[in-house]
DNA sequence: AGGCGTTCCTGGGGGC
DNA sequence: TGCCCCCAGGAACGCC
């Protein structure tokens, strides 16, 4: 699943061509591609728009156009990517035309169908739903340590949701409390100083190390059929995500998955003790 | 306040 | 080989 790494990694492989383009054409495939208005009013609202600059918060890809922003939510499956040939690729939701003889295309995939686009005319209103993008400025030591004692939920739940803080997903969140050895369960209030600290500097090297390596590319979230697009080798450098029943790397015991927060969930409980 | 179940989807895996 | 069932999960929402 797109987290916040492959979601910078599509932006990378796709900003070059977008900028300073315009939209010629949106054509959408499916009924549910747009979250916050009707199809037909999405596609008034983007055509013939120019794209001056493409970026994120979170996990969501903010096109900054002429006038308005059309912003793209990746969920499960979705990957954007940059055409000459807009047919004969299965499960295409959306094809923006962005230059014109000979065409250039920007095509959305999305297998399961959860991503989609949305389109404000104030990226506050986007702003306002979402939480800190562990690269935003105020994200820093002391501003976890106070957040994460003011509330008292399971730490897991917590750094999965994205009004706290936006970008993280299950891999980068197991992945993260491995490294900072805490239980995904502990109440976000019981956790001492010393181990928010670790927190805070595994969140932000794991995010840089997997962006650094293109992002992680597994089962549902394989873009690298295409040509623009990288194959994101941070799968090879996973500590416990996708680990179970294979060896601790830091201890040697035996990893395994259970579920938390209604996600599956991999630890080693040697080293992430309640 | 915080946790959980449901919904949206489809490909793939397990069971028989 | 084939068929059916079930499951994964990001985010929104309703319920307790």
């Amino acid at each position: 699943m797109p987290e916040l790494p492959e979601v910078q990694t599509v932006i990378n492989s796709i900003k070059k061509e977008l900028i300073n383009s315009k939209i010629i054409r949106c054509e959408l495939f499916w009924k549910n591609i747009i979250y916050n208005c009707n199809n037909n009013d999405f596609i008034q609202f983007i055509e013939n728009k120019v794209i001056n600059d493409i970026y994120r918060k979170g996990k969501y890809i903010i096109y900054e156009l002429n006038q308005g922003f059309m912003v793209c939510h990746l969920r499960m499956t979705g990957t954007l990517f940059i055409t000459k040939d807009k047919r004969n690729k299965n499960h295409i939701q959306a094809c923006f035309t962005i230059k014109s003889s000979p065409n250039i295309y920007l095509s959305f995939k999305d297998i399961r169908k959860f991503g989609g686009f949305y389109y404000f005319e104030d990226i506050r209103n986007l702003y306002k739903k979402i939480g800190t993008d562990p690269f935003d400025k105020i994200f820093t030591e002391s501003w976890l340590l106070k957040n994460i004692k003011k509330q008292q939920r399971m730490i897991k739940h917590l750094l999965l949701d994205q009004k706290f803080i936006c970008g993280l997903g299950n891999i980068y969140v197991d992945e993260s409390l491995w490294s900072s050895m805490i239980h995904p369960e502990t109440l976000s209030h019981n956790i001492n100083r010393k181990k928010i600290k670790a927190l805070y500097k595994s969140i932000i090297i794991i995010l840089e190390d997997s962006i650094k390596h293109n992002g992680t590319t597994i089962k549902d979230f394989e873009f690298n059929q295409f040509d623009n697009m990288k194959t994101g080798t941070y799968k090879n450098r996973l500590k416990v995500y996708n680990r179970d029943k294979r060896k601790c790397k830091r201890c040697f015991n035996i990893i395994i998955k259970i579920r938390v927060a209604s996600r599956g969930t991999h630890i080693c409980l040697s080293c992430q003790k309640k």
